[in-house]
DNA sequence: TATTGTTATACTCTATAACTATA
DNA sequence: TATAGTTATAGAGTATAACAATA
């Protein structure tokens, strides 16, 4: 086994069972992991159409569309039609879905938050200049 | 938002991503994503009970069962039960599942490990301790 | 009674294939 | 014809609740 192989290993597991918990983490009424993900995509970087969701969270077309329709629903994102070319979407987070990311993320951080206050500042370090490269390497 | 919690969420987002690019990474006829990551953790630290690899897994009893099932369906592990207490199973990797870890790590290294080799060596080693750090994280 | 594991059931996440509407 | 998005369908992943077997 390549030095590579070994350190893909390790980070394949390890990011798999931390997805786990995070995902677990969904308070009371609270979004999923995945709502929670788009609908703050769309709300940094929107408005956008529902092409551009899928490609930056990585999904395909048909995923997209599902969580899009249930972010909709809820009132925390606007669904528009493009007047220039009536195929595509326009999608913007409303006040709602603002509020909403607030909320849930204190809500999610409650615990993930706290664990990362265990650790040495050494450690925080490492950890945020990972998740610009496990950001980077997702997006590959 | 404190500086922990901006982090998180970084993290959060970050893992979340790249476990689907992972999840998606599949080989043909090739395991899971969670089938490997249990074969894996039954054939390094196995033998062990299915309520060990259920608290190794981070998952809840009956979602230990049915990859156990799987696995045991499939020839990679061995399920006895144990001669002293009839309640308790003992789960090992068999030949064949030591095999299929070798295969499949090999065929899902071949897009993650050359990824990180495009990497320069200071962000491997990063990773290599990230990997640690979030392995860690979530055990907890 | 307490513990170990299983069964029944339901919800979430995601994909591929086939389709509709618009360009 | 090509593109943007949707619908239909299926498989994977996981949990909670209720159960069975054993200690």
């Amino acid at each position: 086994m390549t030095e590579a192989a070994g350190l893909a290993n390790e980070l394949r597991l390890a990011v798999h069972r931390l997805t786990r918990r995070l995902r677990a983490q969904r308070p009371v009424d609270g979004l999923t992991l995945t709502q929670l993900s788009t609908l703050v995509t769309i709300w940094r970087d929107g408005p956008m159409t529902a092409g551009e969701v899928a490609e930056r969270e990585g999904i395909k077309p048909p995923s997209a569309t599902r969580i899009i329709a249930g972010l909709v629903a809820l009132g925390l994102i606007s669904r528009t039609v493009d007047p220039a070319d009536a195929r595509q979407l326009s999608l913007a987070a409303t006040d709602a879905g603002e509020a909403r990311i607030q909320a849930d993320l204190q809500a999610r951080d409650e615990w993930l938050a706290h664990e990362l206050d265990t650790f040495s500042e050494a450690d925080r370090e490492l950890l945020r200049h990972a998740a610009v490269v496990l950001g980077e390497l997702a997006g590959r």
